[in-house]
DNA sequence: CTCCTTTCACTACGATCGTTGTACTACTGG
DNA sequence: CCAGTAGTACAACGATCGTAGTGAAAGGAG
């Protein structure tokens, strides 16, 4: 029977991830987790006995990874702010990213790109998708900003992708100033210029 | 020695793109080029001998797809526009390669994710981008825009990635409605909300 | 202690992969 | 007509893959 032992789900899946965001899609096999985790030959194909339930572990967890990081992030700030302080906010997070998660978020565009032909990982994908429109928009709320939920989306949606093109572009093009000048963009580009300049 | 003959190699190669859009980079394999190409097996595996050869092909090709489009859309309009035009311009262009040309944009995102980890790919990824930016300068300077190199830049990061965005989200988001609404997001964005209506 | 169930490490199998090599075919100039 | 050369089809190699199975260790029940 497969195993239930969480911690070494966890430990599995994080090596997945690692794996996907270093070698991609193509370099995720069974064996390959096995040496990345450290963990004993035979251990990734015993816990999860297919390749697809490897891709869904991973999904799983970075989704739960995610989800930790937001509200992480929220907890930071909790006062009403203006436009230059979320800019700002989401201009640092588009830097983290793609600078520090770096091999995370690749893991996520390659999973992305998978979910694109497995309907079961699409399924926690745009989960994932929406838990963070709904969170982002409380949270726009909770500081004090009224943006509609058609908004989010957008600008979710700009943000994702554009985190895709800083990370597969020249390394050299990620830096603070960019990921500052982008997320202006994205703001300004959603929400208008500057109707609730604060 | 390795044949020479150009048209097999574009068969080959569209067949490459087309098996990287459809199956993704895991999927990429001389057998599956072959089947997907009808020419007989062992074909791919004769005009591009290594696994890595194929990709570069796959993404020479696309290039050379990718300028050849831009082309054609730049031929169709001459006279200056306005920014209202720009954004139609834009959204179309954004729904067609979300839409009709699906498959082959798919590909470019798996080469990209690629390129990540091949500097070869990665070399004439960022010259087909670099040459894009340039083109769309010249193109808006002919239809009377003065953006800045660095604007076009960020528009064009901006666009592509939206791409991605639509192209691995749920498939009913794949309407001119929206492709517009992210075009407007983007040029206001980029460009400032109405510097020079026209 | 003994038995039994659960968890785990490890092995084995067929299939497919990337790659290289070899034989057939169709032309070239003589 | 016959070499010689370039292009093509196809076979074969070891390596790796995804998956399933098997036997050993661990831990609780009687």
């Amino acid at each position: 029977m497969a195993p239930q032992n969480t911690e070494r789900r966890r430990v599995l899946a994080d090596a997945a991830i690692d794996v996907l965001g270093r070698q991609g899609v193509h370099g995720l096999s069974h064996r390959a987790v096995d040496e990345r985790s450290g963990l004993p030959a035979g251990t990734a194909s015993n816990y999860f006995r297919s390749r697809d339930a490897l891709l869904a572990a991973a999904m799983d967890r970075v989704a739960d990874l995610h989800h930790a990081e937001m509200e992480a992030a929220a907890a930071l700030e909790t006062a009403p702010i203006g436009r230059a302080r979320l800019i700002e906010m989401l201009g640092l997070s588009l830097l983290a990213a793609a600078d520090r998660n770096r091999i995370r978020y690749l893991a996520v565009c390659e999973l992305s790109l998978e979910a694109t032909r497995r309907p079961a990982l699409l399924e926690t994908l745009t989960a994932m998708n929406e838990a963070s429109v709904r969170f982002t928009c409380e949270q726009h709320r909770a500081l004090g900003l009224d943006t509609s939920v058609e908004d989010v989306r957008t600008l979710i949606l700009l943000y994702g992708n554009a985190l895709f093109g800083l990370l597969t572009g020249p390394p050299e093009r990620i830096t603070r100033e960019t990921a500052l000048t982008l997320a202006k963009a994205l703001v300004d580009g959603v929400l208008g210029p500057s109707r609730s300049e604060g």
